[in-house]
DNA sequence: GGGGGAACTTAGCAGCAATTAT
DNA sequence: ATAATTGCTGCTAAGTTCCCCC
């Protein structure tokens, strides 16, 4: 499905030069973690702490040497969170306040006390240092106990007792070490306004690999004869190639950029030569991918593994950074490879060729006294600079859009989950004042003033329009005169005096947010069991989805999986009968065979729980197959990820006893980390 | 005041890996 | 053990917001 906009003819301009204000970093590595500050008044600052968070461990993170190479041996305990955090943006400090009532901050208003400690690591082995670990050390084995057991059923039957048992303890361990290492963000103080790191360090991205000239048996050919196509021109040409198999090599648009692209890359020779698409034969390049690719497929288990382990070096080696004293992941290490373009929808663009990026292409972003990356062998970068009021480490300009490209870091960061936190907070206040923003533009409906009218309207669409937000934000359309007295700038002006912060997809956060809360509150029962309660969920969400337009086209294998299921719950509905007429059975026997037989009496029990059993299985399936069914078309994906205060989730997986693993992988766990641990039952959006 | 660019978020899909069925 | 199915991850296009410059 999906948005199938026309996108811009015009070649954007060149990019300039960005004239930022280069802040020096004034950290260096080996300074012991100078961002963190210590309190003022560390004795009054944990006095707070435990008023608020007295039922809560606060853990100490045992910080390992994060990465060898670095030169970072101190590690740093914090401790003590802060529920308080300031924010601040153009210019305007705003004041992101935990102004929940039922968390307790009445001190919310009062100025935020530092709570902050620095420590050294031998200090951990020390009184409440060692207890905290233990506590968390006894969360982590309850967590994974309860993941154990569920998999344990079904899965391995094979397995020997030590096996299962050596794997369960590799797992608790891991998941503790990952604990403790995770970098408590959320309950350290932000920093100044606009700066988003003190010191960064990293390897620079990593380049896809040079292209591979064809083997002498594999042709090109134009007009029924061989040419042998220049390394440049044999590239691109096998980028057509290997897409023969999919529709757009058919489209007259695809074709003609490709076309055109193509033969920028030849000889002079080769151009003259080559002059119609439709005479090229790729036919042997495509065989070869095609081979290639099944030959993928068919590797043996040690290949597979060897490929496997290979690629984790280069995550190892390029995936991750040093961002202030923590080892963090990278999102999108990797330079995008060159390829053909195929934009959304109608693109215009598409076919057109994307280049290979190079080293002289690429502006790295780091800390000055770092080990600054080292280019490729041979090469240079574009630029180095040290611009601290930024998140990218790596960045450059894409040839088909002149728009610029970045590496940042993993969603789980804290430059993300800060910014994502600070996202929900904005919209939370939207709630307190969206019913008088509300009445307002209701009233200025009615105003005598055109702009007051037509900015009416606008703010109305967008809290209640999604879909046509954009169509309406951007006057473009010849027919578009609607709202010629209003435009972006003036309406965002308009928003961010109505409340600190307002912008329009503000009210698609608040929105979604409040609309899952509500939902979630009106479907459930604490009474249901668990897949009920699963059930709920998802329907919570996927109002949610249906509120976003996040629609989607039916998988193509649906009717087919849909029809599986269904023969799952009937196989299943048969068993359920079978188990219920050997209760029966076992039943009758024991009566008439004498009530005291405790064999029998065994039997009847087994067999009671057979029932249980079959009962439980056969609604759990058919609790999927409606869930499945109503997810026909709605993706319910991007609501929860970029949407959804995760706090609301986890609030709720804490009143309903349901594992947070229910709803969220691994993924969105490691995402929503700040939030799982910082939510009590009791938070309200 | 509006055009455009930089930076960052949102979005959906393809392909692969993990899981489950046969 | 292999095939089928499902779920996740990586990828990158596209959208939003802010800010600067003319």
């Amino acid at each position: 499905m999906g948005r199938e906009k026309d996108a811009k003819e015009d070649e954007k301009a060149k990019h300039k030069a960005t004239k930022l204000k280069r802040l020096s970093d004034s950290e260096r590595a080996g300074a012991g973690g100078d961002n963190i500050k210590k309190s003022p008044n560390p004795t009054k600052a944990t006095e707070n702490m435990d008023k608020r968070k007295s039922h809560k461990k606060v853990k100490t993170p045992k910080m390992e040497n994060v990465e060898s190479s670095s030169s970072i041996s101190e590690s740093v305990k914090q401790e003590l969170q802060d529920d308080a955090f300031t924010a601040k943006k153009k210019g305007v400090k705003r004041k992101r306040i935990k102004d929940d009532p039922k968390e307790g901050t009445s001190d919310s208003a009062n100025s935020p006390t530092l709570k902050k400690k620095k420590k050294q690591r031998h200090l951990e082995e020390e009184g409440d240092g060692v207890a905290q670990t233990k506590t968390s050390k006894k969360r982590t084995q309850k967590m994974v106990k309860k993941e154990e057991e569920e998999q344990a059923v079904s899965k391995k039957s094979k397995k020997t007792k030590e096996e299962i048992e050596e794997a369960r303890q590799l797992k608790i361990k891991k998941k503790e070490e990952e604990e403790q290492n995770r970098w408590r963000w959320w309950e350290e103080e932000k920093y100044e306004d606009g700066v988003k790191w003190k010191f960064l360090e990293h390897k620079g991205p990593y380049f896809p690999p040079e292209y591979q000239p064809l083997p002498d048996n594999v042709h090109f050919y134009y007009n029924g004869k061989k040419v042998k196509l220049s390394l440049a021109a044999e590239e691109v040409a096998v980028f057509f190639a290997q897409m023969l198999d999919h529709e757009y090599t058919t489209k007259k648009v695809f074709r003609e950029n490709f076309f055109k692209d193509w033969r920028k890359e030849m000889t002079h020779e080769e151009r003259s030569l080559i002059q119609d698409l439709d005479k090229c034969d790729f036919g042997e390049i495509h065989a070869m991918h095609k081979a290639k690719t099944e030959a993928r497929k068919n590797m043996s288990k040690e290949e597979k593994q060897a490929l496997k382990e290979a690629n984790q070096k280069i995550v190892d080696e390029y995936g991750y950074c040093l961002l202030d004293h923590h080892k963090e992941r990278i999102g999108n290490f990797k330079i995008e490879p060159p390829g053909l373009f195929r934009g959304r929808g109608e693109h215009p663009k598409q076919g057109m060729l994307k280049k290979r990026i190079q080293p002289e292409d690429v502006i790295i972003n780091c800390s000055k006294e770092c080990r600054i990356p080292a280019p490729p062998a041979g090469h240079h970068w574009k630029e180095v600079r040290h611009d601290n009021t930024v998140t990218w480490l790596v960045s450059w300009t894409e040839n088909i859009q002149g728009s610029n490209k970045y590496i940042m870091l993993n969603a789980n960061s804290k430059l993300k989950g800060e910014k994502d936190w600070e996202k929900y907070e904005v919209a939370r206040k939207l709630k307190s004042r969206v019913d008088d923003i509300r009445y307002q533009y209701l009233q200025d409906l009615k105003s005598k003033q055109m702009v007051t009218r037509q900015r009416a309207v606008a703010l109305y669409f967008i809290d209640k329009v999604f879909k046509s937000l954009k169509l309406f934000l951007e006057n473009k359309q010849p027919g578009d005169e609607l709202f010629d007295r209003l435009n972006t700038s003036v309406l965002n002006k308009h928003l961010s005096s109505l409340m600190p912060g307002l912008t329009a997809k503000v009210f698609r956060t608040y929105n979604a947010s409040i609309t899952l809360q509500q939902q979630l509150k009106e479907l459930t029962n604490k009474s249901d069991n668990v897949a009920e309660k699963l059930l709920s969920y998802n329907r919570a969400n996927r109002a949610v989805a249906i509120l976003c337009n996040h629609q989607r086209a039916p998988p193509k294998t649906f009717e087919q999986s849909m029809a599986n299921l269904q023969a799952k719950i009937d196989a299943r509905k048969e068993q359920l009968a079978l188990a219920k007429t050997e209760l029966k059975q076992a039943k009758k026997e024991a009566k008439t065979k004498g009530s005291s037989d405790p064999k029998l009496q065994a039997l009847v029990e087994r067999k009671k729980a057979a029932v249980k059993r079959c009962e439980e299985q056969l609604l759990k399936l058919e609790v999927q197959a409606t869930d499945r069914e109503e997810n026909k078309q709605i993706a319910l994906g991007t609501s929860k990820l970029n949407y959804l205060d995760p706090r609301i989730s986890v609030a709720w997986c804490k009143n309903m006893e349901v594992p947070i693993e229910k709803i969220y992988n691994k993924t969105q766990r490691e995402k929503f980390a700040w939030a799982i641990d910082m939510t009590e039952a009791d938070f309200e959006f």
